[in-house]
DNA sequence: GTCTATAAAGTGATAGAC
DNA sequence: GTCTATCACTTTATAGAC
């Protein structure tokens, strides 16, 4: 390999590198100053200081305000997403719904800002991502749908609605992340210690199961 | 009466009307481009547009736009706190609770603005209203979860958690409001029918109740 | 790829005639 | 109590030197 060609292909993935890290720089800021002050509310100069880079820097990596907020929403829907293959691995509703409400607790512990972003979004009636609620969240939706009527045609819990079950599940799960704030004003202003988190996952999943009949 | 005292009153009167008309007029709109648009996506001119006012009328009535969104939080919460009447007077879950259910899914049907409102609100870290998050809503709290517990040593339901059944009321009640247009979506694009609120009321009921071990 | 300076547009709020 | 005109300020986005 000529020298020039070596050198050329070190250059490229250094600024390879640059990029992947400030973008991400960018996203975590973005992901967490949107949550807190809304699309409106946040500003570029904000979200450029929080990542420690210049203003003009984020518009060299993201060309408008709208297409840095719309890559965090698609960042939060694709988590979730990943989170439904414990429920299509499972034989029943106590092993698939169970497993299900822990990724999705476990996801708004870890991922609170990005819940919040995408309430936000669908608050506002999803200007930016009205195709993936009537395309991917449809289709995901249906077919959880049917998985869940299988189980109840098997016998394996309560004729229920599956349709407003999974709404639960999301509302349930998603509040932890969204209303977070005031849980903590509830909770003495401290935030849930790893026990309290896994009593409030407990306490969802024996009152979902238990309400389902699965139990 | 003297006629000037008289008229005095009558003209007295009519300016009363026209004030709280106005309010009235300028308090919904502003609930709707709030809950629509945020807090820092909502601009003064859009709501006067929809209250069919000039802007600067806005400002005779509200010195400033924080005081109005203020007045829109506040009316949500007094409204929400009212629902709670019919949990006090229940001798037991399955009356109480779901009295509960049922009035906290009429308000988000008739007030899914201001539901939105509060949520956003609550997601930006409360900084308008953590003042009543840490009074009347703390107090409110303790209290429901006090005759929850009291329910619950009388053998009336399942030892379960009052605090988190609380937050899971809140959470799938609000759900349906202040993610209505995710919901509307994936209801092939048409707002829920009276028929569709009812089977979405009873669905939630039913799983909660059981989920607590009251039926 | 970085950063300063600035352009272009929009916002909350107010003055002042009616 | 109403409404037009405008001020003072902030914002997104870009130009252009480095």
């Amino acid at each position: 390999m000529p020298d020039t060609a070596r050198i050329s292909r070190i250059r490229s993935g250094r600024r390879t590198d640059i990029r992947q890290q400030n973008e991400r720089l960018i996203l975590e800021a973005a992901e967490k100053v949107f949550a807190e002050a809304g699309f409106g509310g946040a500003t570029m100069q904000l979200i450029a200081d929080m990542a420690g880079l210049p203003k003009a820097n984020l518009h060299y990596y993201f060309p408008t305000k709208e297409a840095l907020y719309r890559r965090v929403v698609q960042n939060i829907f694709e988590i979730w997403l990943d989170a439904a293959a414990s429920f299509d691995a499972a034989e029943g509703p106590i092993e698939g719904i169970g497993a299900y409400i822990e990724a999705k607790m476990d996801i708004s512990r870890r991922h609170p800002h990005g819940s919040k972003v995408w309430a936000a979004e669908v608050m506002h009636g999803a200007p930016v991502i009205q195709d993936y609620l009537e395309t991917t969240l449809r289709d995901w939706t249906e077919g959880r749908m049917g998985l869940i009527q299988r189980w109840i045609d098997e016998g394996k819990m309560a004729p229920i609605d599956p349709r407003h079950l999974l709404y639960m599940l999301w509302a349930t799960t998603q509040h932890y992340a969204d209303f977070g704030h005031q849980i903590e004003t509830l909770n003495g202003g401290k935030p849930l210690t790893d026990k309290q988190w896994h009593e409030a996952t407990e306490s969802v999943k024996q009152i979902i199961l238990r309400g389902i009949g699965a139990l």
